[in-house]
This record gives structure tokens, C-alpha cells and sequence, in this order.
DNA sequence: TATTGTTATACTCTATAACTATA
DNA sequence: TATAGTTATAGAGTATAACAATA
């Protein structure tokens, strides 16, 4: 089944309007030679592109890995599901009430420890969940649109190096 | 010649607060799968080392960026500056405020057009230019240290072909 | 009128700390 | 005392818009 697909010409823009290192009559230093840098210039143009996809919705990034996390995790703590993503329990509370005062999670209270509640999709999470990783899936084939899949492949496998 | 080289401990102290995909009870979904976000990960874990090496020191890699360009192309304009580094005429007001108020840059008036300046390092900006590269460059070690020299360049041209 | 830079303002995102309720 | 969550607040970083000077 095709999903829609987003605007070429939306995309090229994001791609136009990003920082590149080559093109400019510009001496980058050695901010050409390092890693960093060019991991933080990939980093952007994919937040383009993923930020592009979700348009006005007020679904950003972060909140979508926070809903896919619950989706995928039913009733986690909201102290571990701020962990996961390396947020402060504030933080996560505020992206968990986003999604809650859009009906798509509910927290239930645990009888073992009233303290905490377990975090649980609803069917209008799970429904918006599937939306969204299209989305997310088309944005992310953009932003690797100029590899092959065996670089594409090789290119997680070395970023994973670094971060895992 | 031997750089100070950075504490080791503290090195593994960021590593250790970064969100990672394994090692946690947890099933990531799709995240795991999406190229952006292993991105972002190897993004946070590179800023976390940098911030590291900076220190309180309220150098930021923006800020470094912005005088490494500054170093490498005397005479820019501001709005030029900004634009090779994706910000507004604004932002980057106050990233060369940052140095000037430090005496690192300075501000020249341009006869030609009165209305724009040429940004220039002073020797103060060369030197502190000089001190913060050899930081950099350890924290990009750093952030690569996984990798082997070979992996080191594949990875830098697989991102290159994603953003250039 | 258009452009460069500055300033004022507001918005987003985040963390810290104080607070409530449980344990 | 310690922990889970909430709320209040403040800070960093950013952009937009209004402004001054100049073209």
C-alpha cells in the first residue's frame, strides 16, 4: 500500500536552507576534519526533514520517540521512560501530558506503589503511533536518499560503534 | 609535543549519562532502526564530551565554531558568518558579542559600506583559537575512539554524502 | 526601498528545586 | 528518610520584528 508521500520540492528546501560545509567560498577549518561536526550537520538537516514532516502538529521529535517508547513499552514508569530518552523526570511529565491531553496515553495508577503510575498507549495512541512512523520512515529514507542500503547499512553500523 | 589530555574518568562519566540502545530492558521499536536517530545519539554523546572539555568556561561549540571561522576568514561580515553556520543575523550578533566582549574578535568598520563591518581575530582570539583546537580535537578523539583510523574515514565520508 | 546590524521580545526546551503523596 | 511525580521558576538558545544607520 503506497503511503503519501511528502513534497519533493519541501524537501530540497530543507535540504537548500541547511549549512554544508562545501559550495561556500568559506574556509571551515578544522571544522571540516572533524567527526563531530559532520555528525552535527547530518543531525540538522534530518531534524529538517522530520520537523517538515510533522508540519504544525506540535509533534516534535522527542515527543514521537517518548510515544513510540510507550507504544512499544506498556506500562513503564514515567522515570524510566525519561531515562531512556536521557531526560530529567520533569521533562518527561511535560511530553507524557502532551500526548495525554491529546487522548493518546493515559497513566494508570499501580495498587503495589501509588507513588508512580505505569504509562499505557490508547487506541487513539496506538492509531496515531502508525501515522506517525510513516512519516518518520519517509523522512528518514530523505535524509539517507543519497546512500545505498549496503551504505546505509554500514553507516548505522558504525555510528552504533560510537554510541552503544 | 604533549597536549593535556582530559580526564579519562570524566570521559567515561558522559558516555556513561548518554541514552544508549542497549543495555536498557527496553524495546526502542522503530528508533532503533532510523538512521536519524543514531544521529542523534552519536550528536549527543559528541556535545556531551565537548561541553566536557570547555568546561565553565561559557565556550560552547557554536561559540568555538564561530571563531574558528572567524580565524580562517578574516574580514567576513556578520551576516556571512552567520549564514555558513545556519544562523540568524541576530544569533550570530551575540556569538561574536560572546568574543569580542572577551577581546578575542574585533569589529572593523568597513569605508567602502558603512553599514557592515569586517569581523577579524585579534591575537588574543589566535591564541585562545590555538587552545581551544587542541580541546576539540581531544573530544573528537574521544567521541571516535571505537573506531579505527579506516572506519574513522568511512564514517566521515557516509555522513559527508548525507549533507554535502 | 533595500540591507546590515542591534535591540526588544517571545518562544521552546531544559534543568533544578520546592512541594505533595506515598513508601 | 527516600522516591515518583508535579509545579514553579530560571536559564540557555533561538527566531521574529521593530529600529537605526547607511546604501
Amino acid at each position: 500500500m503506497d503511503r503519501p508521500r511528502m513534497d519533493s520540492v519541501r524537501l530540497n528546501e530543507v535540504r537548500r536552507r541547511a549549512p554544508k560545509l562545501s559550495g561556500a567560498p568559506l574556509d571551515y577549518g578544522m571544522l571540516g576534519q572533524l567527526t563531530g561536526f559532520s555528525i552535527k550537520l547530518a543531525w540538522i538537516l534530518g531534524y529538517g526533514l522530520l520537523a517538515r514532516a510533522f508540519g504544525d502538529s506540535g509533534v516534535t521529535p522527542l515527543r514521537f520517540s517518548m510515544l513510540e517508547l510507550i507504544g512499544r513499552n506498556p506500562g513503564l514508569q514515567q522515570i524510566q521512560l525519561g531515562q531512556a530518552l536521557g531526560l530529567s523526570r520533569s521533562a518527561a511529565t511535560l511530553a507524557i501530558d502532551f500526548w495525554e491531553s491529546r487522548g493518546c496515553v493515559e497513566r494508570r495508577t499501580e495498587p503495589s506503589d501509588r507513588r508512580s503510575f505505569g504509562v499505557f498507549a490508547t487506541p487513539a495512541g496506538a492509531a496515531e503511533l502508525d501515522r506517525l512512523r510513516g512519516l518518520v520512515e519517509q523522512a528518514d529514507e530523505a535524509l539517507t536518499e543519497s546512500l545505498s542500503d549496503a551504505e546505509i547499512l554500514q553507516l548505522r553500523a558504525l555510528l552504533a560503534k560510537i554510541h552503544l
